[in-house]
RNA sequence: CGGGGCGUGGCGCAGUGGUUUAGCGCGCAUGGUUCGGGACCAUGAGGUCGUGGGUUCAAAUCCCACCGCCCCGACCA
């Protein structure tokens, strides 16, 4: 391709709004322009690089045995409402109506019409198992669409879902696509792990994420530094030490106006582990529960989730008054019989602990749990902090910021039982089919590139999705000689099935030199008036700085070489 | 949704009651000189000053409302 015939607009200055580096360099570079916020146009050369990570996505995922299709990027209310996410997905859904007032979203995800297919077109066992996968515009609604790219409120996910007889079936469409995914994303030239995952919304079966470390990483991947221990900070669990206090009567003590842990623990000049933080939480549908935590850890919210159910919710301060007869704050476990009643293990034999006492500005100390609180159960309820220990091996704990590049999920019967998507087993019974979903998000692997390879000047794409691999650059477009020279040579780069973009632009030199680092193209080719005295080219590896000097014959065998090399460093075995 | 910031040619910004046609740099167009790291000269085009309302002899500038974008938080794949 011509650079001067081109829709490639790289800025010279950066935009105001740039929010971090592959923010950054994707504006710059001109791969992507902003629409609204969260919404953004690819420009042809960041379609280029997405179409290069679908071309691997689908090589990855057809070598499964998946099949691709499309659905709809639209669908009616009423498929959402037999699942009852119609209710459930609340504003992250974009709603819309037709002309007949007919109510219509544009799909967040797209288990409903999966499912919906399925249980018209899967009958009978021996029509299982299938993999069905899409590559689609995704819609939501985000809250705070962020860092460019990365959290957008319309984006390009691949999403796959597997349809088995059995969880053994699942088991093995689960780890085809943990393989699928390893193989794309190395292919893809990042770094990335494995981690344990909470299904969050989507369920309660095994899920993984696939997080690549990275400086703008929304989620926190907790890491034994000793053993393969690998979890998102929602899904890992941590050993922290029982700490003892000496045990006594309770007695109240006066604490004016001080609520939190920290106001508290500062005022009674004790350490927040010494405290013991009650909370209230209630559903619509079912008994209220109080969750007894550490002073110094934060309650694990998925964990309660799995625990108890989705619809329990922090209560507030009006039911907090009335079944506490105190402020939020003020309150604690004792003498509430009538609740149930969970606390962290972690807790299991705490004595002389201080919690609120019921009646505003007063708390309690000398609480001994076993002896003061009637417990339903000692559950691990609290996210893991600095300073726990591994539960697998009891090995440090290491914490980093990581960016969900895919998620892999087992759904179970989920889907299939509430949408009615059945078949006939070998017995002739009735069952429903047992799915899995399965998640990338193209944008956060183009993203994630230019996180992690990205430098000062511009994106440094590994060649496997880079939009071009040669960038030709001649010098001086008004050269007649030059212009020859460079055509012979991008005829036989072409025929040696490079792609190539050519700047012919008549600009001055450090523009094109410039913008070639800005593009990220992984193979320079200089043609100018030395080389052409003297037939010699000079080569440059953006990734790796390297120049070589090459004649016009040796070149394309050097390039050749050269696109090995760049292929052979990220390549999969 | 709470707190804050911003909105002026394509981009980055200045102008915050009165210099008769709203500036600057970059970019763009035309001509010329250049041509191994954002070069130079000349000429030129391009603006509902976010939108609506108000105050005033006079509003980009003051007031009100709304919209948009961004940040921090809440929330979230």
């Amino acid at each position: 391709m011509e650079f001067n015939k081109s829709l490639i607009a790289t800025l010279r200055e950066d935009p105001k709004e740039i929010e971090s580096k592959s923010h950054r360099l994707l504006l710059r570079g001109g791969f992507i322009r902003q629409l609204a916020s969260g919404v953004y146009t690819y420009l042809p050369l960041g379609w280029r690089v997405l179409m290069k990570i679908s071309t691997i996505i689908r090589e990855e995922l057809d070598r499964i045995g998946g099949q691709e299709l499309l659905m709809p990027a639209m669908s009616p209310r009423e498929i959402w409402e037999e699942s009852g996410r119609w209710e459930e997905y609340g504003d992250d859904m974009f709603r819309f109506k037709d002309r007949k007032g007919r109510d219509y979203c544009l799909c967040p995800t797209h288990e409903e019409i999966i499912t919906d297919i399925a249980r018209s077109k899967i009958r009978s066992y021996r029509d299982l198992p299938q993999i069905w996968y899409q590559i689609q515009t995704k819609f939501r609604d985000e809250p705070r669409p962020r860092f460019g790219v990365v959290r957008s409120r319309q984006f390009i996910m691949k999403d796959s879902y597997s349809l088995d007889k059995d969880n053994e079936g699942l088991d093995k469409s689960f780890q085809f696509h943990k393989e699928a995914y390893t193989r794309i994303f190395r292919r893809c030239g990042l770094n990335f792990e494995i981690v344990d995952a909470s299904g969050g919304l989507m369920g309660t079966g095994e899920s993984k994420e696939f997080m690549a470390r990275v400086e703008i990483g929304e989620d926190t991947v907790v890491s034994c530094k000793n053993c393969d221990f690998r979890a998102s900070l929602e899904a890992a669990k941590g050993m922290g030490e029982v700490l003892k206090f000496e045990d006594g009567p309770i007695v109240e003590v006066h604490t004016p106006g001080k609520k939190t842990v920290e106001e508290v623990s500062g005022f009674l000049k004790v350490s927040p582990s010494n405290l013991v933080k009650s909370m209230f939480y209630t559903s619509p549908h079912e008994k209220p529960i109080i969750i007894l935590l550490r002073g110094d850890y934060e309650i694990n919210e998925a964990t309660l989730h799995h625990k108890f159910g989705f619809s329990y919710q922090p209560a507030t301060a009006e039911e907090i008054n009335k079944v506490f007869g105190a402020e939020p704050g003020f309150i604690g476990p004792h003498g509430k019989k009538d609740i149930d009643i969970y606390a962290d293990d972690l807790l299991k034999g705490a004595t002389g602990m201080i919690t609120g006492a019921n009646k505003n500005d007063y708390h309690i100390r000398g609480l001994n749990i076993e002896r003061d609180v009637k417990i339903k159960e000692f559950l691990n309820l609290r996210d893991v902090k600095a300073g726990d220990r591994c539960i697998q091996c009891q090995g440090e704990l290491e914490f980093y910021n990581g960016l969900e590049l895919g998620h892999i999920f087992k759904l179970g019967t989920k889907y299939s039982e509430t949408l009615g998507a059945t078949f006939s087993d070998e017995k002739g019974e009735e069952k429903p089919i047992v799915m899995g979903s399965y998640g990338i998000g193209l944008e956060r692997v183009m993203a994630c590139a230019c996180e992690q390879k990205g430098d000062e000047a511009g994106a440094v794409w590994p060649i496997s999705i880079a939009p071009f691999e040669i960038y030709l650059l001649m010098l001086n477009p008004a050269d007649k000689e030059i212009v020859a020279f460079g055509r012979e040579i991008n005829q036989a780069l072409t025929k040696a099935a490079f792609s190539i973009i050519i700047d012919n632009r008549d600009v001055s030199a450090g523009i094109k030199f410039n913008d070639f680092e800005l593009l990220g193209i992984p193979i320079r080719v200089t043609v100018g008036p030395k080389g052409i005295k003297n037939n010699r080219l000079d080569i440059y590896i953006r990734e790796t700085k390297e120049v070589f000097e090459v004649s016009g014959s040796d070149l394309v065998g050097k390039c050749l070489e050269i696109r090995d090399h760049l292929y052979r460093r990220m390549s999969c075995e």
